[in-house]
DNA sequence: CATGAATGAGAATTCATTCAT
DNA sequence: CATGAATGAATTCTCATTCAT
């Protein structure tokens, strides 16, 4: 990539992020291109010169979000073997994430729950994908813990279902309620797994 | 109230049917008028007769909505003893809640992730203020469960915290599934529960 | 007319009544049905049970003020001889006209000025023969006047256009200012008078 | 000002030009935005990168050529020292500016006699201020031409009623006859100026 | 490439008029 | 007759997209 493609690349990603922050912040229809141009300092014109319509900006950036996440959930799938592990490395990874990429995680949130903010069966495709290779990858852990009697003979589809929704939600109230320090990041991750793990009972 | 005045109650509530059902498919912003009119069968027009603004409309369906989920919580912490009671019967009247009325829910969750689809403060103060009374509840309970040793001495604003994520994401799930049967219903409560109490673990 | 026809007439009075009062205040495009209704107390549907549309109201309400002007030129045109006595007199009852008719006046004023409000012609052509026939009038007693001697020989067209602006724009501004009394009713129609006859040089 | 700025101040004004005529022609609420469009040959949302409301176009007009109209009065004031020759020259320049800029004249006109054209309390503002203006200018100098012994010792206060409308009606007329050719408008002058301080008494 | 002026399709809202009760 | 609910045409305003410079 000579300069003039190194440059291109960046002006995009320029672009990317104040689109990121905006969608985040006001949703696909509630974002116009004048607010994408202004924060990203360029005209409005020249958006068009990287992408041929708004509907593409979105694709492009939560397309990217997803790729992040699915990214970070191999890598832990990778890196672990009981599902203890699994499930607290998950979550310690995805929280800090999170912290760091606060609009890719609200957006990811809206896009999961909100799939017609845009029209684009493109995006739901990738959303279902996405969720599928997480629950995958959960189970192919979980299967394996429960022939291990790491944990008991529980109804997978289910389980996986309050995983994910701990996963999201969870995370969600950590950050608007503004109290997510990097310090406490894994202590976060050891509670839910705890309570996933061992229950709150006496 | 007379008849004209119950007829008149009548068609507003038609409008608000068909109102609830596009906020809670496309969002404030991608819903247009002209949408709940056709959907509700009326004039364009006719709308603002008993209307005066679109946002009035969706204002007064998500106070409505939220009001019925108070009183859900309101029942079942008057009805319930302990915690376990408390827990499980909350999420099995929220589940059956949320399968009668997919599209309050929808929109419920909607408003909660995504507050700026309406600029209105005084729909977020009612969110709020929702929020903060299911603690409440939940945090009383779960106090005197502490106490009582029914439960662990857990950090009750994480609990909290996690148990709210659940309650929303976990039965989004389901609707979204589809897999959402009535018969299943205190079933899928005890799920919860069970893993909330007890743990995965072997 | 027997009573049910006194009563129906009395009720399109009220209608006017109400009408004239808001033309005056808003102008004919920013006046709506609902508030003459309103205002009247009627139900928006009776007011067409009387008249055939909004316009129809304007036009009834511009005629009959037109005419009443008239009747004033009319007989001010008879009771009097000189240019000075019917100068005088009519200022005087114009004015007194304008105290206690201020809505017909401003109407009057505003449909002279903006003839566009309505796109009647029909309105038009009433107010042209209205400024016709008080022209006539005029002419008829000043051309006698210049024969007498009472007054110079001054170029009449001019002479009548310099009194209709003062006859309407002094009165408008007598009624807006709010320092219209009537005790001083006369005095203020003999110091146009004077000024007219006189001039204001020393 | 570069060749840019230059040019969009060029386009504002040919939709001011467009707008002032059918404001003048039809009054503010009458008004449509299509109307001004087409009038401009502009599309409708071009209007909008130049005003960002239908009053914000109205308001700037209105305060435009009251502007004019202040600079018209300060600089008679200035250049004339007796009262009869502030009234001839006064009138003279307002025939003229009217003569010229007859839409600017008309509107002034409406909004003076119509201040609920629009709602807004700014251009009441201006409008009296204007008003104040000009009887201060006025009064100055027709009170030192009392003491000189130019005029009568007139109730000034009726007088500069009396002369405003002689001003705006005696115009107005001679404008909508359109008998107003560049010629006689210093005979026009003379002739009022002559009937305000000598009368038309033989 | 960068720009921002121009545009018109589409959205919310208003209101005179109709009409069933 | 009286009424007011229903209506859609008309109006203001927004915004994604195009395009000349």
């Amino acid at each position: 990539m000579n300069r003039r493609e190194r440059e291109k690349l960046f002006r995009k990603h320029e672009i990317i992020k104040a689109a990121l922050q905006i969608f985040a912040q006001k949703g696909y229809k509630a974002t116009t291109l004048d607010e994408i141009a202004e924060k990203s300092e360029f005209g409005k014109g020249t958006i068009y010169n990287y992408f041929s319509s708004k509907e593409e900006i979105y694709t492009e950036i939560i397309t990217s979000v997803i790729e992040q996440h699915q990214i970070i959930i191999r890598k832990i799938d990778e890196k672990t073997v009981t599902l203890h592990d699994f499930v607290e490395e998950l979550l310690a990874s995805l929280i800090r994430f999170s912290r760091e990429n606060k609009e890719s995680f609200l957006l990811l949130l809206f896009t999961e729950i909100h799939q017609s903010f845009t029209a684009s069966t493109e995006i739901s495709r990738i959303m279902d994908n996405n969720k599928q290779k997480m629950t995958e990858f959960f189970v192919q852990k979980a299967s394996k813990a429960i022939e291990n009697k790491e944990i008991r003979d529980v109804d997978l589809e289910r389980v996986i279902r309050l995983f994910r929704g701990l996963g999201f939600n969870y995370i969600y109230d950590l950050l608007v309620s503004g109290k997510l320090k990097e310090e406490f990041i894994q202590e976060e991750a050891k509670f839910i797994t705890d309570i996933l793990f061992n229950g709150i009972k006496y």
